[in-house]
DNA sequence: CCAGACGTTGTT
DNA sequence: GTCTGG
DNA sequence: CCAGACGTTGTT
DNA sequence: GTCTGG
């Protein structure tokens, strides 16, 4: 699955890999994120038709991670939401709307998932891997956004709309499967345009683009338990551990 | 008809 | 044990 | 995903 | 908002 990723790339790094061509937030930058967890803001990648235009615009924006559907009454139920099954999308109420006409892309340095292991003590404990592409490429994970209403703000209020995304998830490939069984769904570069396509809406052609990434192009790196809270942060959370304190993978 | 859910993961 | 928050 | 709370009243 | 269960 993917509850957690890194996202430390820089804006304009972001701008010129997934080729935007309208900066959504100009007035902000997120810092380097080494430990995004749900309900923070991170980068997506989408393609909309602004006011006033009649062109698809592909553009950047920030958004808050987990899904927070437009019919909720409040915005708690998107921390239960940030993840969606790429098997079921097209039928989910949470989901199905935004799978026809808001899918996204979600850039990343890579992800972290925990393998469950048994300690020297015999003890149960869980080993975090940084998962990334090898040759050090950005991951763009399948993602879906939507809009959510805020009824307690006024009209006027920025806040009024509050933007929100969710990871699709997938069968993990055979040797990523060993950690876990799920996995983010990736993007390849050149169904990029028609994953984020608002005109593509029709469910089988969508789901069509929903592939399993080629298998062998990621690395699975153990790396220190800090990352297991949200409160710690910085590159020595993907930095791997030294080989005798790292557990035999396979 | 109304009420209540609407999601995924992993673990036992 | 289970839910909420990050 | 993991960490941390899990509660109410009244008083400062 | 829309579907499912009772």
């Amino acid at each position: 699955m993917c509850g957690r990723y890194a996202s430390a790339r820089k804006k304009h790094e972001l701008l010129e890999e997934f080729q935007v061509e309208l900066d959504g937030d100009p007035d902000q930058e997120l810092g380097a994120d080494y430990n995004v967890a749900p309900t923070k803001n991170v980068y997506a990648v989408l393609s909309r038709v602004p006011k006033e235009a009649e062109r698809a615009v592909r553009q950047l924006r920030i958004v808050r991670w987990g899904l927070v559907p437009a019919w909720a009454k409040d915005p708690s139920i998107g921390s239960r939401m940030i993840n969606a099954r790429a098997e079921t999308l097209a039928e989910k109420p949470s989901f199905r709307q935004a799978f026809a006409k808001r899918r996204c892309l979600l850039p990343a340095d890579g992800y972290f998932e925990w393998m469950p292991v048994e300690g020297d003590d015999g003890k149960k404990r869980k080993q975090p891997y940084f998962i990334r592409p090898d040759d050090g490429g950005v991951l763009a994970m399948a993602g879906l956004y939507e809009f959510w209403k805020d009824p307690s703000r006024a009209d006027d209020d920025p806040l009024k709309w509050l933007v929100t995304c969710t990871v699709i998830t997938t069968d993990a490939e055979d040797e990523l499967g060993r950690i876990h069984d799920r996995m983010p769904m990736m993007i390849e570069q050149d169904r990029w345009a028609e994953w984020l396509d608002p005109k593509l809406t029709d469910a089988e052609t969508v789901s069509g683009l929903l592939v399993p990434a080629s298998p062998g192009r990621l690395a699975a790196i153990p790396v220190s338990t800090d990352v297991n809270n949200v409160r710690n942060n910085g590159p020595d959370l993907i930095k791997p551990l030294p080989p005798e304190e790292a557990p035999a993978l396979f």
